[in-house]
Formats: structure tokens, sequence, C-alpha cells
DNA sequence: ATCTAAAGGTCAATAATAGTCAAAGGGGTA
DNA sequence: TACCCCTTTGACTATTATTGACCTTTAGAT
């Protein structure tokens, strides 16, 4: 039920991206605005919000004529676990500096973790791997007020 | 037997998540406020009394412009998966009374079987439960002394 | 080389939501 | 009645979205 204009931007770029071959397209700011009638900056702001390094995008762009901003989604889509394995060590490291997890929260996650993804082949193991972190994110986002 | 707002809150908000196909709603807090009359503060009131984890529930919100409250059932099942959902659902009971888990802790394992296990088909589903069960028991001897 | 038009970027103000917390209210029950 | 626990309120705070004025960069024309 994503409903604000942000929302429905940050949609219409990850549909993009996903019919893309190469995991990544170029726009043009304006004109994404102009389709959502918003201003240009919205656009700014959600590429900020929702498209840096975080959640797994690279933003670059070009000023003056012919113009451009790219978007490339690098995390969650190629099966490399080692990736994910480092997002999540990371992410535990800055839950626990942040007293958003406690020790023994971290050493229970690392524990399931391995518990849950041993054995698997690459492709179940990903997607286990990539549920952790999503769901380690929100998990943070619900306990970081 | 007079039911309190909250109660009737309370009800409301069960009715719409029985009739949602998720286990789960967005709602508007003033709106809802609005419907039955009170400050927006008193459904923070009734979702923090009666849709936490404790109660199976997990909420999440965000404010802002078109901001929202999710809430979001935790329990399902189907029928094969019911066994060792009751079997996780015995063990953390049984942890937490022996003290070798905390209430965060459950709560933590709660949740990541929750989204970890959301739109898997059957197989695999069983197949992400039956690893949790197998890796919380190992946990589970791991602590008791 | 300079100028100009056409991009995109920054930042701060304003609006739209939700959360927090402590005080006040109300209904049972010893 | 006195007390306790749950409910109800509202002032204050925090977060997120939207907008617009002003700034910077780039390609192409002169």
């Amino acid at each position: 039920m994503k409903r604000s204009i942000s929302d429905r931007i940050e949609q219409y770029i990850k549909v993009l991206i996903s019919r893309s071959d190469a995991q990544q397209i170029e726009i043009q700011r304006a004109e994404l605005a102009e389709t959502f009638s918003c201003v240009p900056s919205q656009v700014t702001y959600v590429l900020s919000t929702r498209f840096n390094g975080k959640d797994g995008y690279i933003t670059e762009s070009r000023r003056g004529g012919k113009g451009f901003v790219r978007i490339t989604r690098i995390s969650s889509s190629s099966p490399d676990c080692t990736r994910l394995q480092n997002d999540l060590e990371e992410m535990i490291a800055h839950m626990l500096e942040e007293q958003h997890l406690q020790e023994s929260e971290a050493q229970l996650i690392n524990y399931l973790l391995s518990a849950l993804s041993e054995d698997l082949d690459e492709e179940q193991r990903h997607l286990v791997l990539s549920r952790m972190v999503k769901a380690i994110a929100r998990y943070n986002s619900l306990h970081s007020k």
C-alpha cells in the first residue's frame, strides 16, 4: 500500500532496473519528475533515501546538456554469498555499536545463520542470506527509535 | 460488560487483519483515531498493549507525509508446518522459563522466523522450519549448563 | 576561449505524519 | 473509602515528504 509520490518513484525505478539487462538504468531527472508531476529535487530525494549504498545501489550522474542519472543495483543481484555475509557482519557490528543489539543477540543471529545456511547449495544459501540481510535491516529499523 | 474505546479499536483492527489475505494491514493513525473519536495517541496505546510481539504481532510505521502503521500477525501456517511451528513455540517458551533466552531474544527469533519463511512454498518453508528447530535445540543445549 | 542553454545538486523551509511520556480519569474491589 | 490498574488526553518531540530558490557542471555554439 505504498502511496506517496516518493514511494511510487521508487517502485517505478525498481521495475525499470529489474527489466534491464545489466541491473542498471539511466534516466533524466527532469523527465522523471515530469512523469510524476513533482519537482526535480524530489527525484534526488528518492535517490538519496532509497538508492544509496546501504540499500545496495550506486548512483552516478552528469550535469549539463545530455545529462543523466545512472542507477546500478549492486548488492542483492549477484549470487555472491561472501558479499552478503560481509553485509551482515557489518550490520551486526553497527547494531552492536549503536546498542540496538545485545552481545547475546548478535551471537544468536550468528548461530542461527550458520545453522540455517549449512549444507545448502549456492542458490538456496543466497536466498537465505539475502532474506536474513533484509530481515536484520528491518529488525534494526524497528529497534532504533 | 462495557467495552472501552481501546477494546473496540482492538476488535476493529483484528477484523481488518482477518479479512486481509496477508495477515497484514496498513492504517493511518490519525484516520483511525478520527473513526473512533479519540486522540491519535490512543491508537498507539492500543498497539503497544494489544499488538506487541508478545501477542504475536509486529507493528512497523513510517512518519511524515502518507505515513502509516503496518500491523502483521505472525503465526500462520499450513498444516504440515504447524507441528514444527508448535515445536518451536514450545521450545522457546521452555527456554524462556529456564532463562536460557531473554524475552528480546525470543522476539528476535520469531521475527527472523517470519521474515525468513515468508513467501516460501511448502517445501522450502518446511526446510527452513526444521532447520530452525534443530538450530534452536542445539543452541539451547549449548546454553544450559 | 568564451558564452549560453541545459542539465543535475544543495539546502533549508514547510507540511504531514507518528511516537513519547506523564498527568488526569474511572471502575472495580478489599 | 482507598487503592490499584487500565484508559484517556494532550503537549511536546521525531521523522519523512514535498517544494522552491539558488548553485554547479557540462556540451555545444560562436
